[in-house]
RNA sequence: GCGCCCGUAGCUCAGCUGGAUAGAGCAUCUGACUACGGAUCAGAAGGUCGGGGGUUCGAAUCCCUCCGGGCGCGCCA
């Protein structure tokens, strides 16, 4: 069991045995940032003083006194402290149960709560348009939405991840004759593409070919194959364009007309988006009878809940101001708003040793995330991308994230996953078999080095399943770091194996070795950054 | 003008569904291996958590307001 439900209904019964009634629904356990408050600590009589009209500090008193008359297991001494919160001392025994639990339940079992139910969850990110390289700026919702799609995979939920490609209208058709006037050795006309990878493009273009179709293609392939470099794969990549050919388009137009949620003013075709809380009525079919973007994003969404039960769309910050829009037209076709989750990935500067880099408006070139890929390496790229919040502007700096063989985080948590296993090649090469968990005596780990590093296992679930619910995968990157640290810190002052260390003391470290493998390995694959065996 | 995001150590950033003396990395300074990989470890120094109010036993965290920065507010996509 949790230590901390065991904890929380010996603190219920206490309640109890006082008179506190009703119980609290919610008793709070946290880690006391100050080590003399102990290992766990509750603030339960802090929150209910005020309805229950005591003195927090009395009734703290009251619990101390009797929890400490029959202690829980694990617990050598609660006390009083402060304004009234209640401190739990523990023996190691209770991390001791952590070592077991990592082991026997291994990579694929350990912090894996199931929080999706095998519920469908529809993930798109990146969705640059198909007429272009994907830029660095591309890369940050890349990294970001392939990992919540891998947290959303280890937390129960049954995962696509969707590309939406933007392949008709004037953008494409600008592209296409651009790329055709390359192909004449022109130039691309002023609204039109002027980036350098034109001119690679149309010289690999057959003269027969149809620019329209035979560039889309090319930045099809040119999209996969960046994306690969990191290691995403996306499972559906949806054509606009289809929406046109099978109807989709008409059919939401009419779902829409059906529901009464339009009208027609100036010539053109409003949605009454403002009755489901947008700022204002949106135009869906222009005046000239083209429609606008908008409406084969309602269609696009619509087609996307008759496929999944919950969706979730990484947008560049660019973008926030449509998620009122589309959200009402969700609503307005009766799906529950709420299952449409729009997280948007704030900017990202590239510099270079602290001045930015520039990108050429003139000529349209733009930094390509396969250069970035190329120069820092796909696992410094993700780790970098990943390890901040994306509520913030993100300055990328080039030579800091290359310059990783000294001081990159990256490299220090990936050394650690290197050095667990070099430990236990070490191990296998002196003829020593690790013993599976119910053979080792966890009760030897009590150097500090051990417990925090198995502290620090106790804590990945926790971390996964908020990194999950908030969207927030730079959560395990944070734990990768801590736990980098706690593996180093270990492997300084622990020997495994060697003089002095006794056969049962070095199994016993063997399988804290091994469960920080587990426990690396989980973080990093959520990253999508690999695990080396060695560096 | 309105909306969203941000403002925390010299730098880059965590911490934000309220907890006790605010953390990490880098940079700076000082130390540590005759053994499992020194791409490591230990210590020092570094702060009006943008400013001001408010709520609370308690605020970086919640509310209000102001300042500063970014991004959006089309019958463009």
């Amino acid at each position: 069991m949790d230590i901390r439900e065991h904890l929380r209904s010996a603190l219920r019964a206490a309640l109890a045995d006082t008179g506190i009634s009703p119980l609290p629904d919610e008793i709070a356990l946290e880690r006391p940032a100050r080590r003399e408050h102990g290992d766990w600590s509750s603030n339960v009589a802090l929150a209910i003083s005020k309805s229950v009209g005591r003195n927090p500090r009395q009734i703290g008193m009251e619990l101390v006194d009797r929890l400490s008359a029959d202690l829980p297991a694990h617990v050598t001494a609660v006390e009083i402290a402060g304004p009234g919160f209640v401190n739990f001392r523990l023996c190691d025994s209770w991390l001791h149960e952590v070592l077991v639990d990592v082991i026997t339940a291994g990579v694929d079992g350990y912090a894996a709560p199931d929080l999706g139910h095998a519920r469908n969850v529809n993930v798109e990110f990146v969705s640059a348009n198909p007429n272009k390289p994907i830029h660095a700026g591309h890369g940050r919702g890349a990294c970001y939405g392939d990992s919540l799609a891998r947290l959303r995979e280890r937390c129960g939920w049954q995962v696509t991840r969707e590309f939406y490609l933007n392949d008709r209208g004037v953008q494409m058709q600008r592209f296409a004759e651009s790329l055709a006037a390359r192909k004449r050795g022109e130039q691309p006309p002023d609204d039109g593409y002027h980036g350098e990878y034109l001119v690679r493009w149309a010289a690999e273009m057959p003269d027969d070919a149809d620019p329209f179709e035979w560039g889309y293609a090319r930045a099809l392939q040119s999209h996969r194959e960046t994306l690969a470099r990191l290691g995403i794969v996306f499972d559906e990549w949806f054509s606009e364009r289809s929406m046109i050919d099978n109807g989709a388009i008409d059919d939401t137009l009419a779902d829409l007309r059906a529901r009464d949620a339009v009208f027609e003013q100036d010539g053109a075709l409003w949605l009454r988006s403002t009755d489901h809380g947008d700022d204002k009525d949106r135009v869906l079919v222009k005046s000239d009878g083209d429609f606008t973007y908008l409406l084969p994003d309602i269609a696009y969404h619509r087609d996307k809940f008759s496929r999944a039960d919950h969706l979730v769309n990484v947008w560049g910050a660019d973008h926030h101001g449509y998620v009122a829009r589309l959200k009402a037209a969700m609503s307005v076709l009766g799906h529950d708003a709420d299952e449409l989750e729009v997280v948007i990935t704030q900017m990202v500067d590239l510099v270079r040793t602290g001045e930015p880099v520039r990108m050429s408006g003139r000529s349209g070139d733009l930094i390509e995330l396969d250069d970035i890929i190329a120069e820092v390496g796909p696992d410094a790229a993700r780790f970098t991308y990943l390890i901040q919040s994306v509520d913030s502007r993100q300055t990328f700096d080039l030579d800091e994230v290359k310059k990783q063989a000294m001081d990159n985080p990256v490299f220090y948590v990936q050394y650690a996953h290197a050095r667990i296993c070099s430990i236990e090649a070490k191990a296998r090469q002196a003829g020593i078999q690790r013993l599976s968990a119910d053979r080792i005596d966890a009760s030897l780990l009590v150097h500090e080095r051990e417990t925090d590093l198995l502290r620090s296992l106790f804590e990945l679930p926790d971390i996964v399943e908020i990194a999950c619910t908030d969207n927030a995968p730079h959560r395990v990157s944070a734990w990768a770091r801590e736990q980098a640290a706690a593996l180093h810190g270990f492997y300084h002052d622990c020997w495994v194996m060697g003089d002095g260390v006794s056969a049962e003391l070095t199994q016993a470290r063997l399988g804290l070795v091994e469960a920080s493998r587990v426990g690396m390995a989980i973080a990093l694959d959520l990253l999508g950054v690999s695990a080396p065996e060695s560096m």
